[in-house]
This record gives C-alpha cells, sequence and structure tokens, in this order.
RNA sequence: GGUCCGGUAGUUCAGUUGGUUAGAAUGCCAGCCUGUCACGCUGGAGGUCGUCGGUUCGAACCCGAUCCGGAUCGCCA
C-alpha cells in the first residue's frame, strides 16, 4: 500500500471558498515557527505558501512528530481548512490556514546551502550549483510556466495559421561559416565529425523545397562563442519558414503572434500594424541597428557645422571620412559632473572611441571641455541642433561611422539605464528593415553577407550587385523590443543564377559552395518556391516579458560564463578508450 | 585574448596609518514559549580571510603571481 498522501489541493490555490473543507496537500516545509504549544509551517509547493498549524487538540504523537519538521522537509498533510483569526495581508492564502491532523515526512533535509526566497541575493554561481534547489523560488517556477505558456501559444498559433511543427537533425554537417560549432565525432565514421546546429536554417529551406509550405519548430540551437548574460551556448528558437510569401506576409503572421503573446501573457493591446523603421534611420537616430525606443536621446550629426572649426580632432576625423555625432541629455548638466563623464570617456573606449567632448548648456553660457577651440556662438549653434536648452548635457564623439554609432549607441542606452529611464513596465516594439546586404571588412575590405548568404537583395537594388555592392539593402528584417533583437529573418534567394552571383561577390568558390551548401544548392535545382522566414530567441523573448535582466533566469539548467553545466559539472573528461573508439588519439 | 568589479562563518556583508582572541545580521543547534507569519527570549556551535610566495617583529589589510566568479569589448555569418 502506497504512503502517498494523495493531493486533494495546490497550496497557493487554496482561499476562503474551502473553509470547512478537509484537504489533503503535498509540499515542502519553507518555514517554522515553533511557539511551544503552537507549531506554525509555511507549506510551499509551485503554486504557492499556505500556512499549517499543528495546536495541542492533536495527538501528542502527532505534535512530537511536527516539533522535528525543518526547512526542506517534505510533507505531506491531511488537515481542515479554517479561517485565520489573523489575517496576513502579504500572503496570498493568508486569510485562511489548514489545521493538520495527519503528517507523513517523505524526506528529511540538509539545512540548504541557499536562502529559498524570491528576493534573495546569493552568488550566482550558488545558485547554478544548487539550481535543484533555486528552482524552489516562487519566482524561477513562475519563470517556467511562463515559457511554458509562451511555447504552448507559439505551437497553436502557427498550427491555427496553417504551419506544420517539424524537427530537423541534431547531428548536422559542420561549416565554417559563422559562430564556432559544437562538433560530435561519429564512431562509425572515424575522423568525422557532425555539428549541432547554429539553426535549422538550410533544413528549414529544404522544407520549403519539399513542399511543407509553413514550417515551424521549438528548436535547440547551439553556438560554441563566448557568453553573456543574454547569450548561452545552447539557446530555443521559435524558427519558422513560409513558401509563396514577401516581406509583407512574414511581417503580418508574425505580428498576429506578437499581438497575442503581450494579449494572453501581458494583458497588454499591442497596435498594429507595428512600427516599421529602416536599417540607416535606425543607425542615424540611434547608434544601432536594435533601437531602444522607450526614451529619447537622439543622435545629430555635426559635420557640417564643425566643418571649419579650429578643434583638430573634429576636422581630422572628417578628413579621414569619419562623422562627428553627439546625444543631448535633458537635464543632466548637475547630475554629471567631471567623474562621472569621465567614467563615461573611459566606458566609451572600449567601443573604440578615443574620447568624448561634453557640452554642459547654462542659461547664458555654454561650458565645454572643449571651450578654447569654440567660439560662444559656435558652442551655441552646436547646442541649437539638439534644441538644447539650460540644464542639458551633450556629449560628442568624432571616429570612423562604426565607433560613433556604437559609442554613441551605447552612451544614449547606459546613461539612460543610470538615469531610471529603462521602464520594465513598457514594450516599445519595432521592426528593423532594409538591413544592408553586406558588411564590409573593416581590415580586409572583403564582403561578408549581414545574415547569411542566401538572404535575397531587394528587386530593385539588384543592378548595384556588380557596381555598389555595398549599398544594395537585403529584404532582412529584425523584431526588436525594448532594444533587444527578438528575432529575425529574411526573404532568401530561390533564383538559382541569383544565388550563383551571390557565391560570386562574396568569393565563395565552387569548391566552397559544393563542400558547405552543395547539397541546398543541388534542392533548389529541382523547383524552390520563393519563400522566407523568422526566428524568435525564445530564451530573450520569456527574459524582456518577465522583467528578467538575464536568459539564466529562463532556463532550467543554464550554463555559467565558462560554459560549464555547475550542476552535473559538464564539460567533463573522456577515457582514452572512448577515444580510441571514435578513432582519436590524445594529442 | 583585452578591460573593469569581486572572492572574509552555511548565506549576505563589515573590517585603514599593518597591532590582543577577525565582527554583525541571518541561518543552524539546544532550552523556554498557545496566534505566529522576518515570531520572541536565553545560551551555543560555526573561519586555512580563494591559493602560493614576498615585505615586516607582526599581514584579512601592503607587493607579486595564480585560481575562481561576474559584467563588458573582441567574437556571436
Amino acid at each position: 500500500m502506497s504512503n502517498i498522501f494523495k493531493r486533494t489541493e495546490m497550496c497557493g490555490k487554496l482561499d476562503a471558498s474551502h473553509i470547512g473543507e478537509r484537504v489533503v496537500l503535498n509540499g515542502w516545509i519553507a518555514k517554522r515557527r515553533n511557539l511551544g504549544g503552537l507549531i506554525f509551517c509555511d507549506l510551499r509547493d509551485k503554486t504557492g505558501i499556505v500556512q499549517i498549524v499543528f495546536d495541542d487538540k492533536i495527538p501528542q504523537e502527532l505534535f512530537q512528530k511536527a516539533d522535528k519538521l525543518r526547512s526542506e522537509y517534505v510533507v505531506g498533510v491531511k488537515g481542515v481548512v479554517k479561517e485565520r483569526q489573523s489575517v496576513n495581508k502579504e500572503l496570498a492564502t493568508g486569510d485562511i490556514e489548514v489545521f493538520v491532523n495527519d503528517l507523513v515526512i517523505y524526506s528529511e533535509a540538509d539545512t540548504p546551502p541557499i536562502y529559498i526566497k524570491d528576493d534573495d541575493n546569493v552568488d550566482d554561481n550558488l545558485r547554478l550549483k544548487y539550481r535543484y534547489l533555486d528552482l524552489r523560488k516562487q519566482k524561477m517556477q513562475n519563470n517556467l510556466t511562463f515559457r511554458h505558456k509562451i511555447t504552448k501559444l507559439a505551437r497553436d498559433y502557427f498550427d491555427e495559421n496553417g504551419f506544420t511543427e517539424v524537427e530537423t537533425p541534431m547531428l548536422i554537417k559542420p561549416t565554417p561559416e559563422g559562430a564556432r560549432d559544437y562538433l560530435v565525432p561519429s564512431r562509425v565514421n572515424p575522423g568525422s565529425f557532425y555539428a549541432l546546429p547554429q539553426s535549422p536554417q538550410m533544413f528549414k529551406q529544404l522544407l520549403m523545397v519539399g513542399g511543407t509550405d509553413r514550417y515551424m519548430q521549438i528548436v535547440k540551437c547551439f553556438r560554441d562563442e563566448d557568453l553573456r548574460a543574454d547569450r548561452q551556448p545552447e539557446f530555443t528558437q521559435i524558427d519558422l519558414e513560409m513558401s509563396f510569401v514577401d516581406t509583407d506576409d512574414v511581417i503580418a503572421v508574425n505580428e498576429g503572434f506578437i499581438k497575442r503573446v503581450f494579449k494572453e501573457m501581458m494583458g497588454v493591446d499591442i497596435k498594429l500594424p507595428l512600427k516599421r523603421m529602416q536599417y540607416d534611420e535606425a543607425m542615424e537616430r540611434y547608434g544601432s541597428d536594435k533601437p531602444d525606443l522607450r526614451f529619447g536621446f537622439e543622435l545629430k550629426k555635426l559635420n557640417d557645422v564643425v566643418a571649419d572649426c579650429d578643434f583638430k580632432v573634429f576636422t581630422d576625423a572628417l578628413a579621414a571620412g569619419g562623422d562627428v555625432r553627439g546625444i543631448c541629455i535633458d537635464g543632466a548638466a548637475d547630475k554629471y559632473t567631471r567623474k562621472k563623464i569621465d567614467k563615461l570617456i573611459e566606458a566609451s573606449k572600449s567601443y573604440g572611441a578615443k574620447g568624448l567632448v561634453w557640452m554642459k548648456v547654462g542659461e547664458d553660457e555654454i561650458s565645454s571641455s572643449v571651450n578654447k577651440f569654440f567660439s560662444p556662438e559656435q558652442l551655441r549653434e552646436i547646442a541649437d541642433v539638439f534644441e538644447a536648452k539650460a540644464g542639458d548635457l551633450i556629449l560628442i564623439c568624432s571616429d570612423r561611422p562604426k565607433v560613433v554609432f556604437d559609442t554613441l549607441g551605447f552612451l544614449r542606452r547606459h546613461i539612460a539605464g543610470e538615469l531610471g529611464l529603462l521602464d520594465d513596465s513598457k514594450f516599445e516594439l519595432l521592426w528593423v528593415v532594409d538591413f544592408p546586404l553586406f558588411e564590409v571588412d573593416d581590415e580586409s575590405g572583403e564582403l561578408h553577407p549581414m545574415h547569411h548568404p542566401f538572404t535575397s537583395p531587394k528587386e530593385e537594388d539588384i543592378p548595384m550587385l556588380d557596381s555598389e555592392p555595398e549599398k544594395v539593402k537585403a529584404n532582412a528584417y529584425d523584431i526588436v523590443l525594448n532594444g533587444v533583437e527578438l528575432g529575425g529573418g529574411s526573404i532568401r534567394i530561390h533564383d538559382r543564377q541569383l544565388q550563383e552571383k551571390m557565391f560570386k561577390i562574396l568569393g565563395i568558390s565552387e569548391e566552397d559552395i559544393d563542400e558547405k551548401f552543395g547539397f541546398l544548392v543541388e534542392a533548389f535545382k529541382y523547383g524552390a518556391p520563393p519563400h522566407g522566414g523568422l526566428a524568435y530567441g525564445l530564451d530573450r523573448l520569456v527574459m524582456l516579458l518577465t522583467g528578467e535582466d538575464s536568459i539564466r533566469e529562463v532556463m532550467a539548467f543554464p550554463k555559467n560564463q565558462a560554459a560549464q553545466c555547475m550542476v552535473s559539472e559538464a564539460p567533463g573528461a573522456v577515457t582514452d578508450e572512448q577515444l580510441a573508439e571514435l578513432g582519436l588519439k590524445r594529442g
């Protein structure tokens, strides 16, 4: 016979409507308050906490058992729900409690190494090592549930819109392009390797050739690159691809998805269509291809205003083909002392900036770090570009365009953070469209695909492919939320001649084409429909909607910065025998 | 690979001219306690101050090296 107390209710779901009922609960002892003749415990399961009570009306034996309860013991209780004598308004179940008349201790527990409390402040590494304890926190369970609901919603929504979920292989051919692959040796093919997919890109395109018409998949992807707060070596995409579509079709289907996510998960009505901004405009105004629109501080170009000034740093930058641009922070002149500005300058250097010019706008005059190079009139002229008023702080950067955009884009967001303007409850969504098809390598001057080599150029730009390829725009689009890229995609090339031309421009040899994507090119010979798609970073989406600042908070078992699993201690060593069997020798 | 921040009880932290026996809070253990909910009161246990080396009469503190963690740049087609 089973000794399990069969649960009738979840702890966090009990309320006044249960008063008088006999209930059976299972859970962990979150807290005990032993008053001597009366013992209170907080009983926790994934739905929340409820207070259980042991008083002197129960058998002595049971009371003594209750006296032994400690934090994180796992128990089952039978009892009666009663109205509380003293209500706890902080607790969702605070107006009731359960008087226990039977108790089973399933497991005792050592003192936990971390507190199981939402607002704790424990070292990240400890949390990762004892993840199974960390997951007992209400917040973590809520995050996992939230994530589950979004994936369910995605499956439902795309199913309703004619998408079929198809699993693509996890063991695929390595490609030296792009991010580093995780490699898996093949035992039956000694010396050969599989790679874990960085994305199902080529397979989903093959599915289009295969007539699947609309594909979606919630899929793990792998990249062996350095980690960040929003980057893990294995992460999850909501991946989709559609046939016989253009950019507007892909965007329309996905706006419907986004609207539904916000409606059902956040209770927020998103107005459609979403804003669309061209890549060039995003860079000009925000210094970023994923602008955060929750606040202003837009970039302004000062090239014309400073063209004839005496400040060599500016004129040299212009002469070298660079830019002079700045941002104006409203009312921040007093908040940024010399010392704080120095810190901003220091932080800017990691983006390649050699320095920053600052200006503080006063009632009558303008103080700045370059007063001796500029007349008061010239300073005023600069301030006027920003329509600056007294009390504003202006920061100016001059360098190669990339450095200027990166630096000011960073400063804009960094300062907004310092000023407390990053409101988690505000959601600014937009599409960034018309990305360049290529990016030019700074050192070699070579062209690389901005997205991947199957991204189609905008039709009207195709004539420029030979003459001015760097000016060609792509049918590529990113969806951006609060300065974070939620997803991105493109309309792919389905025309063989155009695809061959692309390879040629990129300088990929016939051999390389054959080696890397021969099977896709081959497939396109037999009738490829026009197609395009998009992939969301599920982890980032959940992170933003739950208000977390790291995707680790929305993954059950994330890796630390060294890409190790702190719970299982992966990666681990293998034996010489294992290596030998794989045809690998220890070097 | 670079830069910045950090490493002191189980946990979160304090610890400056370098000077007795390294502190607090919380947690833990024991006793008392019938309405607590951060329960209260009394007592107790708990430390290789990341590691190694140096300077010094004397180092948690100064110097050097190293390991570990985090943020970030590079990187992430």
